[in-house]
Parts: structure tokens; C-alpha cells; sequence
RNA sequence: GGCCCUAUGGUCAAGCGGCUAAGACGACGCCCUCUCACGGCGUAAUCAUGGGUUCGAUUCCCGUUAGGGUCACCA
């Protein structure tokens, strides 16, 4: 077989060779150690928890070595491509804290080593491929879909492994001039990997998550361009990765099958294999089983699915970064303030296998992020939420700003905060009775006697100038002249000696004024409502109870 | 079915040949001069299974079982 001959037929317009290409894209100049890491993600406009893991590692993994982190637009799959859908990942992911030193771009490509979406590399792939022609590596196929269905049902028959392999391998072998023939006839062909492996042989390979793993060689002859010239990924993986310098790739580990696939495509192109880390999915409870999170089934896969819930991003980020090294918990707590790049990220903490996604922890997660934020940051934050998820109360937050921090400033600062919200969409039905437009009276008073009399003589004497334990002081003289015990401690003893405590007392306040049973401490809520508001419900509550 | 990965409490997990087997979430109980939210204390709960190797295995090896992934002109 002639393969120059074969090779022009084929690829008549490339003239450059895998030389010019590394003239083009020489090693780049980085310090000793350095990472050169990438995300690599198709644009189907769906940015995924999955995407965060795996860029957040290979961020921390560059930026944590004075390496590079770039974007690689991964679109040769044009029927999965959507709109506008690479501008929403990046903002996505810049969002999290995610920033590339380099590659595709909002305001276009940054970076020596582009273009850096596929779609515009062609020409490229295309040195490589009539180069693999050429050495016989590589060879036109023209089945068509029905031919490898048929292929495919054959082999289920027989119970033999599937694939383009062996003697199923048809195209593997024909003549020039059969091949010439086909091509003049306008056949569309699809460019082949000649693989020269056997499922006997098998080989250990070092994963920098998964430790030693052992690979079967891949007998199939994979396809390396599509029939409309476009590379798959096995293919643009190699080329791209290595001609872009990439130095470790981080992805998942339902990649691991074909990594041999991978290891021997290096290796037919002469290029340097990069270092692997394949990380496990996250997983999710499905009835008795686990199975890994779906685009279909599950829509806390999607990260806009946290920001509709409203998760601050940090609390995604800080549980995904406590997924991945489970020391970060306890390094949060060594250090609460603390930057989380400051954080010594490790691949090696990574768990193989994969992880359940935990609702619960992720909100417990969160609470602890926003009991540290400042009542100023928290405004923002949910201001940023409802403006988006719920204007109503967006409108009642910027009416009075103040207002809304002093409400969100209780019981925050200090060494043990309040944690009541793990998301913004929690933040209406928590504080919503400051507002009388939201206020409502869903809490009936409970079957104890005086309560409109107690509530009377409480709204009559109300202080708004009282300090604290003297405000609580007139409750508690309002408790004894109505037969409450105002001591814990000996109504504890002997609850039969009084009509109820201290405790009901201040119950049948609160829910006079907030509606509720359950609130922060009422003398905070009573100074930031004013003695208006305060008497107004109170009086109103009495009216109530009266009728 | 072939190939590959994984296996410590309900969940996330420390552990890397010798420990009464950390810690966190969740659950439950108690405490904390008004509820709630915090906080404190405590309880229950784990090395899948069978064989080796070894003076000694949760830890190393093999089989079994279970779970997961993957077998496209998708990534």
C-alpha cells in the first residue's frame, strides 16, 4: 500500500507537517513543577456541579503551582451546540471563582496557544491525521450507520465484544483503488485509528487519583475524524492537549475506559502523555441505590439550580472544595476568615470512588458561611437573590435599607452567631413579620388564662428607652401579678403552683408581635420594630382575642 | 456480556501492619436565668465476605459478593 499516495487522496490541501506545529506551539517557559491545567467543557449551555469539581481542582492544582489554567471550547459535536452557551459558562464560572489565565474568551482568545475552540482548529487536526495516514496509522472507512448497526447486532449474537475491531475491522485492509473508487464516487469516509493492540496485553498506569490501575491495550480502530472533518474527542484530546503544553488533565473518571485508547494515540503521535487525575462522580440516592447525579433526572446537578434555591456561590464552593479535600473542614475552623485559596489543596486527598451528594451538609455548610458574613454583606447578597426570585421582597428591602440590616445584623458578629439561613429563599419566612405588609397572624394564642389582660399590661407599660434586663424585669413583674411564676428555676420544681411561667408570658408577647411562636430575641425585635409598631400589634392582637 | 473502578457508621470520611477505629453532617437525649437559632455535654451507629502473607491485619495479596462507570461519526 502506497500511504503517501493514499495520504494526498485523502488530505490534498495540507501542506504543513507535525514540525511546523511545533514551531508554531514550542514547550512554554514555566518554573520547574509548574501545572499547565485546562477545562475542557462542550457548550451545551448546561454548567453542571460536575464542570465545578473538575475545574476547581484543576484550578487549584495551577494557580496553587504558578501554573496555567485555560479554557478550551470542546464544540465538535455541532448538533449538541447551543447559543450563546460559552458566554454563560464562562460568567458561570467566573462566578465561582474560577478565573483562566488563558484561552477562549468572552472578548474573544487570550493566550499564544489558540485558537482555543475546536470548531476553528481543523486545519490542525489535519497535519495530524495525513501524518498518521502517511505512517500507515490511520485509514478511510466508509460504512455507513446501518453497516455498523448491523456490525453491532452481529456481535450481540455471537456474544463477541463489540466494535470495529479484527475482522469486523472491514475497511481495515482494502486497496487504493477501492478506496480511490469510493471517494470519486463522493462516499463520505470517516478517518480510522489503525490499532495494533491486543485485549491480551495489559499494562499498569500511574493515576494521580487512582493510583496504580491496570489497562487492557484497545484493539479497536477508533474513529479520529468524523465524516465532516471534525476530530472526536480522543483524537482533539491529543493533539490539542499536547500541543497547548497541557501538563495535567483532570476529568472524570467515566473516561478511564478509554484512556488506553488515549495512551497509545500519544504514543503513535510521538507526544508526551500528560499526568491523569480521573475523579469519581458525584452520586445520588435513588431509592435503595446509588447512581451518578443525571442532567435529566435530578436538578441539583445544574448550578443554576443553588442559585434559584439562593446558596451563596461561597457555600457551594466551600462544600465542594470539603468534597474534594476532606481536611478543608477543619481547616475552616482553624481559620474561619481565611481566603480559601490560602488553603493547601491536594490531589492526593481525593476520594477514588464517588461521593454522595448531601443536601443536609451542603445547608449546614452554608450556614456557617453566611453566620460569618457581615449583616452589610448579607444584605447584598439577598438583595442580589430577591431582585432575581422574588421582587416583592426585593422592593420591601430597599424601601429601607437600614431597616433591613438592623433586622439581618441580630445576633450576627460575635463568637456564637445566629444560624438561621443556609439560603436567601429562607430569609423571607424569617423575617418577613418585620414588615407589616408581610405580617400575618398564623400562630393561635395558646388555652392559658389573662392572656389579654397580660398583654395589655405589658403594651401600658412598654419602654421603648428600657434597657434590656429592664424591659425583661417588667415582664417578669407582669408574670407574678398574673399568677405566672417568674423563675424558671422553681417553676421547673413545682409547675403546679403557678398558671404557667415566665416563659408563656413572653410567648404570648411574641406572638403578639411577630405572629409566631418562634423568633430572635424579642427585645431586639421590639427596638428594631419601634414602639409603634409594637403597641399597634399588641392592641390589635388584644381586639382579637376579645371578639 | 467484555473491560475498568470502588468497598470504614444513615451520609462525608480520618486511618496508610500493632489505636478503647478520629472528626463532621444527620438522629436522639440532657444542659444553657423567654421561644427559636447558636453553644456545651452525652448516646446510638462502621472496618462487606471467604481465604492467604505475617508474631499481629481495617490496613498487603487472591477469590467471592455488592455498588458504580463504560463499550457512538457524544463529550
Amino acid at each position: 500500500m502506497d500511504y503517501e499516495r493514499l495520504a494526498e487522496l485523502l488530505f490534498p490541501d495540507v501542506k504543513d507537517t507535525p514540525e511546523d506545529m511545533e514551531r508554531r506551539y514550542p514547550p512554554r517557559n514555566l518554573p520547574e513543577g509548574a501545572v499547565v491545567s485546562r477545562m475542557a467543557p462542550s457548550p451545551t449551555g448546561f454548567v453542571h456541579l460536575g464542570n465545578l469539581v473538575q475545574g476547581l481542582t484543576s484550578e487549584r492544582m495551577a494557580h496553587q503551582t504558578g501554573g496555567v489554567l485555560f479554557l478550551r471550547v470542546e464544540d465538535t459535536d455541532s448538533k449538541r451546540e447551543v447559543p450563546g452557551a460559552v458566554r454563560i459558562l464562562i460568567e458561570t464560572l467566573a462566578h465561582y471563582g474560577i478565573r483562566f489565565d488563558e484561552g477562549a474568551g468572552t472578548g474573544g482568545d487570550v493566550g499564544d496557544y489558540g485558537p482555543y475552540t475546536q470548531s476553528q482548529r481543523k486545519d490542525i487536526y489535519h497535519v495530524y491525521a495525513k501524518h498518521l495516514v502517511q505512517s500507515g496509522m490511520a485509514y478511510p472507512c466508509f460504512c455507513t450507520e446501518e453497516d455498523l448497526e448491523q456490525m453491532r447486532k452481529d456481535q450481540e449474537e455471537k456474544h463477541v465484544n463489540f466494535g470495529y475491531y479484527g475482522s469486523y475491522a472491514v475497511w481495515r485492509d482494502r486497496g487504493l483503488d477501492e478506496i480511490e473508487a469510493q471517494i470519486r464516487a463522493g462516499k463520505p469516509w470517516v478517518l480510522r485509528f489503525r490499532s495494533t493492540g491486543s485485549i491480551e496485553n495489559k499494562h499498569t498506569f500511574k493515576d494521580l487519583v487512582k493510583g496504580e490501575i491496570v489497562l487492557t491495550e484497545n484493539d479497536i480502530d477508533q474513529v479520529l475524524l468524523k465524516s465532516d472533518g471534525i476530530p472526536t474527542y480522543h483524537f482533539a484530546h491529543a493533539v490539542d492537549d499536547h500541543l497547548m503544553r497541557t501538563t495535567h488533565v483532570v476529568r472524570g473518571d467515566e473516561w478511564l475506559p478509554s484512556l488506553p485508547f488515549h495512551v497509545q494515540l500519544f504514543r503513535a503521535l510521538g507526544f508526551k502523555l500528560p499526568q491523569y487525575a480521573h475523579i469519581g462522580p458525584l452520586m445520588k440516592m435513588d431509592g435503595e441505590s446509588k447512581r451518578k447525579l443525571s442532567k435529566r433526572k435530578d436538578p441539583e446537578l445544574a448550578l443554576t439550580f443553588y442559585k434559584a434555591e439562593g446558596f451563596p456561590v461561597s457555600s457551594v464552593y466551600e462544600y465542594i472544595l470539603g468534597i474534594l479535600n476532606s481536611n478543608y473542614e477543619d481547616w475552616r475552623k482553624c481559620n474561619p476568615d481565611a481566603d480559601p485559596t490560602s488553603f493547601a489543596f491536594s490531589y492526593r486527598k481525593l476520594n477514588p470512588a464517588g461521593s454522595l451528594f448531601d443536601y443536609d451538609k451542603l445547608c449546614n455548610v452554608s450556614k456557617n458561611v453566611i453566620s460569618r458574613m457581615s449583616a452589610e454583606q448579607v444584605y447584598d447578597e439577598l438583595l442580589g437573590f430577591s431582585a432575581e426570585f422574588d421582587p416583592e421582597f426585593h422592593a420591601l428591602l430597599i424601601r429601607d435599607p437600614d431597616y433591613a440590616k438592623a433586622i439581618l445584623g441580630i445576633g450576627r458578629g460575635g463568637k456564637k452567631p445566629r444560624k438561621d439561613l443556609a439560603t436567601w429563599k429562607e430569609a423571607r419566612p424569617y423575617m418577613g413579620f418585620f414588615y407589616d405588609e408581610l405580617f400575618t397572624r398564623d400562630e393561635p394564642f395558646p388555652e392559658m388564662p389573662g392572656i389579654p389582660e397580660i398583654l395589655g399590661a405589658f403594651a401600658d407599660g412598654y419602654d421603648e428607652a428600657d434597657a434590656q434586663d429592664v424591659w425583661f424585669d417588667r415582664i417578669k413583674a407582669i408574670a407574678d401579678r398574673f399568677g405566672y411564676a417568674s423563675d424558671m428555676k422553681e417553676y421547673k420544681e413545682n409547675p403546679e403552683a403557678w398558671k404557667g411561667s415566665v416563659a408563656d408570658v413572653s410567648n404570648f408577647i411574641r406572638i403578639a408581635v411577630t405572629g409566631r411562636s418562634s423568633s430572635p430575641d424579642m427585645y431586639a425585635v421590639m427596638q428594631i420594630l419601634g414602639k409603634d409598631r409594637v403597641t399597634a400589634r399588641l392592641r390589635a392582637a388584644i381586639a382579637g382575642l376579645e371578639v
